[in-house]
DNA sequence: TCGGTAGTTCGAAATTAATCGAACTACCGA
DNA sequence: TCGGTAGTTCGATTAATTTCGAACTACCGA
């Protein structure tokens, strides 16, 4: 396992943060996340294969939007909330707030 | 000009709203609109040509991040501040007021 | 040291999206 | 009715994304 990117809080882009939460499977890693604190990789699978979910872990990871810590042989993910609020305040709450479509 | 298509507000979906935000070109059409309440499609275009701009309000209209009315001969552009402040409390809000990039 | 487990990387196919010129449609005003 | 203006649609091209199996790497424990 290669050194994992991980972008300082400068470059991390507000339209790369928002793609990278614009994917249903990757909102619901988010959700997940935010509910459970931190979690590894297999626990979050949305039923997809490993090799799906590691692609969406990196383009979460690549934006900004979760850190991941290599801990013995699993990966824990956590949102990098603290950042995220810093520099693009509510974008996080009001996320994991919405429904995911709108009320009816 | 044919029928635009303005989802209703139960059919806006959170991914394809953020998804609709996850481009450059959007996010600036977007904050404009913001600050000047209403405008054409040709007073935002970014530099690029009208089929571009075109696609990208399509893709804003269809997400339901904006209305689009016809007025004589032009195209009046306008967030839909209401409906989106109702359905995801705070993101626009958040998306408008986050720069663009982390500060350093 | 030999599995086994966790997750990444590679490769390839299929889908979706961005871009832009050119042709088109609608409407206003002279 | 004849431009002209505003913006959409079409078509084609290119680029980016998603998806997933298969092979790979790293590390732990027996």
């Amino acid at each position: 396992m290669r050194a994992m990117r991980h972008p300082r809080p400068e470059d991390i882009e507000l339209a790369r943060v928002l793609h990278a939460l614009s994917d249903p499977v990757r909102l619901d890693v988010v959700r997940q996340l935010d509910r459970e604190g931190e979690a590894t990789c297999a626990a979050l699978d949305c039923g997809r294969p490993k090799s799906s979910m590691s692609h969406h872990f990196r383009v979460l990871r690549d934006a900004g939007v979760l850190r991941t810590r290599t801990d013995g042989t699993t990966h824990m993910n956590e949102l990098r909330r603290a950042e995220l609020d810093s520099l693009f305040p509510g974008l996080l709450q009001a996320v994991l707030t919405a429904p995911e479509r709108g009320a009816a």
